[in-house]
RNA sequence: CGGGGCGUGGCGCAGCUUGGUAGCGCGCUUGCUUUGGGAGCAAGAGGCCGGCGGUUCGAAUCCGCCCGCCCCGACCA
């Protein structure tokens, strides 16, 4: 295509509302606008690029046996009221009615309708397995969008669903997934990890997610040489316990000396061992959590435990604990309690519940009941529960995720099967999802430069871009022209930019726009039958021959 | 939802403290020149200063309410 048949209004300047690289560079170069806030136009360039994420989500699924069906996204309420999601889920769900009054949402995602269908179509063993899977846009009324396409209210989505007589054949049918996303990433061009992950709100037994490193990502995992990975809301480290001093509760005055670090100094003790007790407000009453000075309560696992929570306020630390905020401990404190794993067998400092006052050498479990759980969230350089080597943290992008849901939704939407024996039997399911928006996002945040992007191969919006310097010129268009119609003739989907713009700006564009190589067309070509040839990833230069130009660009992209 | 920041030509910003009728850079239009790294000169177009209300002779500027956007947190198939 020629640029001035292209709409992509070009940026020199950041926008001013962008903080993530990719959404400046995705803003700069013309490929998305922005609506409202998590609402995106997407331009001809941005359109260009999904496809191609797209084009190469649809090869990898069919080669996996999954089938492309289209679901609704406006969708009765009802069946989001027999598998109780109607309930759980709460604002995220963009809800409606209908002029008959009836209730309708606007699907999040789509495991109602997909097992509706199931349950209405497949009565056999013999007509499983089945995966099925669609490209289709998602409606979340997110509490927060940000950073650009990263997360938005309103995106698309690939989720495919596999329907299976039993565990060992869903097995079979995630490890297929397994296989084709990998294959995924890899044509997409970015790196990425596959980690275990929450189920959370999917419900089921097992899961992963599949995170694209980035400094713009939301999320955070912990990684190990050996192969463990696990995103930080369920990884898991091996305590390493400092040296403990003599048990024996005594009681020691702190005035005005409240938090960790405060506590820490006045009494000269690491924060290792000084106990953070934290009041939280469950469905069920209070509960005290209890982690190490120097740790962190990690949300998600404390929410495995007793469901729904918050802090308690100062109030209510009040009215339970009787102390102000600062001074609250487990001694004699009567709610439920659940301790670190790592405060096990320890002898620690905790606060008195009694204003003004900690307490020295309490061993948990001893001098007071509690549970002993897992709820403290990883640090980068604690040992890893595989093989005891120091684990890394890292940001990543979450580019896709699998889940067994086994028969979370097949059984409340009546999803059975006839097995060989002519008794009924439950469909066993998996869902799987994958952000095409997010991987162009990782592949701009993985790959661009000081100048701007740089495209993976596989999902550049074209292969090359064909810098015409003086479009005026009638034998550098004549030259332009004929390796533009030989490069299309051989393939290779070549934006031709005859824009009659400075030679400067040309340049800075395709440096910004980051097609994978850029091939000069000016006066010298004219005068020595040359063009000239830059790699955007790797700055590489060369000058081939024009005659036997498209062929030698063709070769050089073939070898990126 | 809690905390913070910001809304001024298309984009990026200044002006606001100390009220007097809006300015800079980029972009855009026209002409001439220029032409291998974000060109030069000249002449132009373009803004009810987010909205509503209040104070005042007079409000971009002060006050109140509302809306929108961004960031941190909470939340997040």
């Amino acid at each position: 295509m020629r640029a001035t048949q292209i709409f992509f209004p070009t940026l020199k300047e950041d926008p001013a509302e962008a903080e993530a690289v990719s959404h400046k560079l995705m803003v700069r170069a013309g490929m998305v606008r922005q609506l409202a806030a998590g609402l995106y136009i997407y331009l001809p360039l941005g359109v260009r690029v999904m496809d191609k994420i797209c084009a190469i989500i649809r090869e990898e699924m069919d080669a996996i046996g999954a089938q492309e069906i289209s679901m609704p996204v406006l969708q009765p309420a009802e069946i989001w009221q027999q598998t109780g999601r109607w309930q759980e889920i709460g604002d995220e769900m963009f809800r409606l009615k209908d002029r008959g009054g009836r209730d309708m949402v606007l699907a999040m995602t789509h495991e109602e309708v997909i097992t509706w269908l199931a349950s209405h179509e497949i009565r056999s063993y013999r007509d499983l397995p089945q995966i099925w899977y669609q490209i289709q846009t998602k409606l979340r009324d997110e509490a927060r969008p940000k950073s650009g396409i990263l997360r938005t209210r309103e995106f698309i989505m690939k989720d495919s669903y596999s329907f299976d007589t039993g565990i060992d054949a869903l097995e079979h049918s995630y490890q297929r997934h397994i296989e084709a996303y990998s294959r995924i990433y890899e044509r997409c061009g970015i790196r990425f990890y596959m980690v275990e992950s929450d189920p959370g709100m999917m419900g089921g037994a097992t899961a992963h997610e599949f995170m694209a490193p980035s400094a713009a990502g939301e999320d955070e995992v912990a990684l190990c040489s050996c192969g463990y990975a696990a995103n930080v809301e369920l990884a898991i480290s091996m305590p390493e316990n400092p040296p403990y001093p003599e048990p024996g509760v005594v009681e020691v005055e702190t005035p005005d000396v409240r938090t960790i670090e405060e506590v820490s100094s006045f009494l000269s003790v690491a924060p290792s061992l000084l106990i953070k007790s934290l009041l939280i407000m469950a469905k069920d009453g209070p509960v005290l959590a209890m982690v190490r000075g120097d740790q962190e309560l990690q949300e998600s696992k404390l929410n495995r435990i007793i469901g729904e929570h918050r802090p308690a306020n100062a109030e209510e630390i009040r009215e339970i604990a009787g102390t102000e905020p600062g001074f609250i401990g487990p001694l004699d404190l009567k709610v439920r309690k659940i301790a670190d794993k790592s405060l096990e067998g320890g002898v620690f400092v905790a606060g008195a519940n009694r204003n003004g006052f900690h307490v020295q050498g309490l061993v948990p479990d001893k001098d007071f009941e509690t549970e002993f759980a897992d709820i403290r969230r990883v640090k980068a350089d604690e040992k890893c529960p595989n093989c005891g080597t120091r684990l890394s943290l890292e940001q990543v992008i979450e580019v896709g995720n699998i889940f067994k849901l086994g028969t979370k939704y097949s059984k409340p939407l009546g999803a059975t099967y006839l097995d060989e024996n002519g008794k009924e039997q439950t469909v066993v399911m998996g869902s799987y999802g994958i952000g095409p928006a997010r991987i162009a996002a990782a592949a701009v945040e993985q790959l661009s430069d000081g100048q701007g992007i740089v495209w993976p191969v596989n999902i550049a919006p074209f292969s090359v871009h064909l810098a015409l310097l003086q479009p005026a010129d009638e034998l550098q268009a004549a030259a332009a022209e004929k390796l533009y119609t030989e490069l299309e003739a051989a393939g290779v989907e070549t934006m031709l930019d005859d824009r009659a713009i400075s030679v400067g700006v040309k340049f800075a564009d395709a440096e910004l726009l980051g097609f994978p190589i850029r091939v000069t067309i000016g006066k010298r070509s004219v005068a020595d039958g040359s063009v000239e040839v830059l790699v955007r990833s790797s700055g590489d230069e060369f000058k081939y021959a024009m005659d036997s130009a498209a062929a030698d660009i063709q070769n050089l992209l073939e070898s990126l």
